[in-house]
DNA sequence: TCAATCTATATGACGCGTCATTCAATGACA
DNA sequence: TGTCATTGAATGACGCGTCATATAGATTGA
């Protein structure tokens, strides 16, 4: 019942999880320790930072992310509060919202990179 | 600054990330439904299955999973509460602890393990 | 043998993600 | 234009994982 197949896949998934906490892990610690934001709020940060359009974004954004609708909406609020990022209204569909970073966020933004490019090198790159 | 290996760094962590959610959550959302347990509890119980020898325990699987300890203490808790699984005080060192699978735990992993392998592979092998 | 230290596990407070629901705005169609 | 369904986002209850701590048992060394 316990093919080879199967404990194939299982080491593999365990070695997927494990380099997925590990890294997350390292990263999650790492930020949160100099910049005071977790690896989601940064990951959300990324996102609205690499999109260049003003199109109305919450939505995009969740489809960027494996984070639910109602999760990315609490990161925001987080984010808003730190005061990186604004909402704003949409004027074609005032339903939607989109994002910009604040001078703050932009320069958090920067800097919190370097940091999370080092560490995925470090941890996914040999 | 942001240099192309940069940007294959953050595909690649993306992509790992969207891997092992997916997988995860497929895992997640099956084995609740048809077994009534989250893949924690999943994975703690394959962990038991798997160990042979009768040696303390509790400590031997946190270092086989990512879960913090007192994460492991939280699923056998409620592993236990459902039947699946007991703690047994240990003789030779009464702080440890080692688990047994109860007849019903034994019952339940062996068909969720079917479940499991085969969510593994529909998810990671192709 | 007693104190100091260490080790295995449990526990409570807390933060975050999820689900279900809600609300407002939009669209479709008669 | 009025109704009904749909869509974008926010919210509250809830479950789970984490951190810091607590507790009991083990170990070391004078």
């Amino acid at each position: 019942m316990a093919t080879t197949q199967d404990r194939q896949l299982v080491e593999q998934w365990r070695s997927i999880q494990n380099s997925y906490f590990r890294t997350a892990a390292a990263i999650d610690r790492a930020l949160e320790a100099k910049f005071d934001i977790g690896l989601n709020e940064f990951e959300i940060l990324d996102l609205v930072a690499e999109s260049v359009d003003s199109a109305c974004r919450m939505k995009a954004l969740g489809e960027r992310t494996p984070m639910t609708q109602s999760a990315v909406s609490k990161v925001v609020d987080r984010l808003e509060k730190a005061g990186l990022v604004s909402r704003m209204t949409c004027a074609d569909d005032r339903r939607s919202l989109y994002l910009e970073l604040t001078d703050a966020g932009r320069a958090l933004h920067s800097d919190a990179a370097v940091e999370h490019r080092a560490l995925l090198k470090e941890n996914l790159g040999e």
